[in-house]
DNA sequence: GTGATTGCAAATCTTTTGCACTAAA
DNA sequence: TTTAGTGCAAAAGATTTGCAATCAC
């Protein structure tokens, strides 16, 4: 079995490269469950401390960014001045809700893009992120 | 004539409703020249520096952000901790080089788009962004 | 005049970092 | 034991805000 699925927390966490620690451990019970979620940092930190563990609003920070890198988590950028942590690491796109500040998942076969320009001298395309802002009728 | 074009600039921002205050023509004059650029409030603020003008960080931001609110400038969101203003207000995609942090605009028809989803219930889309993440080769 | 706008500095918010301490292997 | 990881608190960076002074109309 080679990839990081159907394992306990523990043996996702090492077979993504990192030491399955207390902290690490308490954030994937929470993130990586197979639900499909998206947190910022702080709603996560609270989560967290609900749960009564309790950890370092930068041990979270560094958590959530080390999972990123693992490709447990997908980091996603909309109009706002935080980020949200999008657990569900597939290829979609989103709806932003900007009045809620709220983001919804569009599986990737629900938009089709026909015609993408090639990328710049010297440059390939890497992701296509694809945010329908909406709003309410 | 009833569009904010090929006018003063000081017309120009009476149009949007705002009023053509020394702080506001000097950033009309660096920004809607009809160029596309891409500005953070940082470079921006630089630039004003440079020009001669002296002008408080807090009136920039505030500036940008009514300009924004106007629809003369559009708000861009990529994944660094910063936003960027476009000048280019028309229907636009980007690429995003994250190893330089920059921005490049890509006419609209050059991204085809079929078959959106439609937005959730009471929803209605306003717009759509299609970021294309681009790497060196 | 008078209401909108600005300057300025402080406040706020998100995120990163440095370093001594602790825990995993 | 050795190295990676954490806690904590401070720093950094982006952006907003409150209020008195100033400006457009």
């Amino acid at each position: 079995m080679t990839d990081c699925d159907q394992m306990t927390l523990e043996d996702m966490l090492r077979c993504a490269g990192l030491r399955p620690t207390r902290q690490r451990v308490a954030i994937a019970r929470l993130l990586l469950d197979g639900r499909h979620r998206h947190v910022s940092a702080e709603s996560l930190s609270a989560e967290i401390r609900d749960s009564g563990v309790q950890m370092a609003d930068g041990t979270v920070y560094n958590t959530l960014n080390q999972f990123t890198d693992a490709g447990l988590l997908r980091r996603v950028t909309v109009h706002n001045e935080y980020s949200l942590f999008d657990t569900n690491v597939d290829h979609h796109h989103h709806f932003y809700d900007a009045d809620a500040d709220r983001l919804i998942d569009i599986p990737a076969d629900h938009v089709v893009l026909n015609s993408l320009p090639k990328a710049p001298d010297g440059h390939e395309i890497q992701s296509v992120d694809v945010t329908i802002n909406i709003r309410l009728r």
